[in-house]
DNA sequence: AGGTATGCTTGAAACGTTTCAAGTCTAGTG
DNA sequence: CACTAGACTTGAAACGTTTCAAGCATACCT
């Protein structure tokens, strides 16, 4: 039916290895035979097969994204940058959301395996790096997405979650804020705990109090239930830091539903400078990550890797997170 | 490097072909063979080479698609539903942002035709079919999202756009209003377009002035500009509905910035109910649609199509959007 | 003129599956 | 016991590329 090389050669009159060289390797071939040939697969509509390109070569020109879920911005801005670098190379973009579960992570991988991709970029759904090994072993170049582990085995791309903790800690001391309360997600989540982790070390040098309560999943109605039950336990706090902006868009509802004011009597942080942090009912403070940079630079990473037969040096790429003020911050009430 | 069957058929000691039945016709095997081949399946941790497979096959076991831009929630959903469906089955998805660019669409034509995808989804960003002809006569099943177009060449899957549309604008009549704002998108998006028909239908039987205003894009920015060049253009009406949510935020934001508030000097419908409408400035009333339904459904369609040989009636699946009503609307102000 | 380097082209092998006609066994039948 | 039907297995071809050793001209050098 599509027609083949063997139909391109026919019709130009050379052979198929020479169609081949005018594919791959253009300067090999004389230019009227180049003409020739080109002219054919344009007249055929011939268009190469990367089922058979790929079962020669060992390794399709796609990319495995998996990423916890495509549904919140960040991720999605992060599948926009790295689209955008596969599409340059002209590589396709596998996109797969686990969900953070672990079985739908391995299911992924697997597919991933089978189709025979030539780089994965994952924010990995747990700590282990297990199931990558083989995948590194069978020549898959892996890089991890938003995570800083450094891994000899593979590339990485993070923003520096730590740093970002800090940032929003040291904008409400400045605010006149001494005791905040920190709306942590599931502690399993490295990126969460780095950013707790820079709130505590920072809280802990500046005499800040911190009240740490926790939300089952990033998403903005985890953030309302774990506010909301905050608030039937009376804890309070001048203000709030949330691990990312849907978090802080459920607090704020739940906040609200309870009669209390953003800013005046609660400040609030969010985490990522999502688009809609901006439009929400409060515009939301909030540490800016360079979400589509991070995308774009982990793929152009791994791209590099996959293309390059040398041997490859592992990379990591840091990246700064940067607070943005808007509406959601004010200096606590007396 | 790789364990191939050969690998497996030596270690169980069948020929390929058996190896090559256990995966794909279990039924015809022996019991014990089965359970020898499988066994070293296991041991030898055995993938199967989707490329060489689909060599020949003929086509992939992955979907195709292709969407204006998966950073609206929207498409995030439908994403969601598209993935999950093709996971059932063993599929991956390829994800394509076109930005309404066709040029970005040629290209990613060409890249799914050259993967030789099973199936592709696509919300065109043009009216034409003319591209896609090529692929459904090399045999792609290709399914519209979205889109009412009534093919005899594809299936398709949409959302009653003309009734949300009159929808949207009987809720303002039953409010009491009788001149509404209709802030479009690009009028060639045939969404779009329909919406508008169904409101201006309505409009007319019922006696209501329409006032079009244009966005030059889906986006909060574009709702944002367009909104403030109409206030500066001293239009105004008591309320506005707009193509999009998207859209809508963006207006809250202008209309506010003039200091207009919502819904006391105007009200708002936005379209599509994403998941940030609930949580905006003002909670927005809007027309929801069965977003991860209309994709989970469209993906099922084109699975349909891919797994059976039988010749394939092509379908139209049509759903019924839904109003949603929150605070950005009320009786006009006297 | 003989020799060698250079540029281009070719043909065939290889990649890892699926498919299917043909083959081998086994058990059942008359 | 000879036959046949059925159950299972095999071997080889085919899918559409890439790769590479080998071949063939042509041009250059001495």
């Amino acid at each position: 039916m599509a027609p083949s090389v063997k139909d391109v050669a026919a019709m130009a009159g050379v052979s198929i290895g020479t169609v081949s060289n005018v594919l791959n390797r253009p300067t090999k071939v004389s230019t009227d035979t180049r003409e020739r040939v080109e002219r054919a697969i344009r007249e055929l509509g011939f268009i190469p097969s990367a089922p058979a390109r790929n079962l020669r070569t060992k390794h399709a020109r796609v990319l495995g994204l998996i990423v916890p879920d495509i549904g919140n911005p960040f991720f999605t801005e992060v599948a926009r940058g790295v689209e955008d670098a596969a599409l340059e190379a002209g590589y396709g973009v596998m996109l797969c959301n686990t969900d953070q579960r672990a079985d739908r992570e391995d299911q992924y991988l697997r597919l991933l395996e089978s189709q025979r991709v030539g780089g994965i970029l994952i924010t990995p759904a747990r700590r282990s790096m297990k199931p990558l090994d083989r995948l590194i072993a069978g020549g898959t170049a892996i890089a991890l997405l938003d995570n800083s582990s450094p891994s000899r085995q593979a590339c990485s791309v993070y923003v520096d979650d730590a740093m970002g903790g800090t940032i929003a800690a040291t904008h409400l001391q400045d605010l006149g804020h001494s005791s905040i309360m920190w709306l942590a997600g599931p502690s399993d989540i490295p990126q969460v705990a780095e950013r707790e982790a820079g709130i505590l070390r920072f809280a802990n040098e500046h005499d800040m109090t911190v009240i740490r309560i926790e939300a089952e999943q990033m998403s903005a109605e985890a953030g309302d239930r774990a506010m909301g039950a905050a608030l039937s336990n009376k804890l309070s706090a001048t203000a709030l830091i949330c691990a990312n902006d849907l978090l802080a868009l459920g607090a704020v509802r739940a906040l609200t539903r309870a009669g209390l004011r953003v800013p005046q009597d609660i400040s609030i942080v969010g985490y990522d400078d999502i688009d809609f942090a901006a439009n929400a009912a409060v515009p939301l403070t909030s540490i800016r990550q360079p979400k589509y940079e991070l995308g774009f630079a982990a793929a152009q990473l791994i791209l590099q890797e996959c293309e390059s037969s040398e041997p490859h040096a592992h990379r990591q790429i840091r990246f700064e997170p940067q607070l943005v003020i808007r509406s959601s911050t004010s200096a606590p009430h007396t």
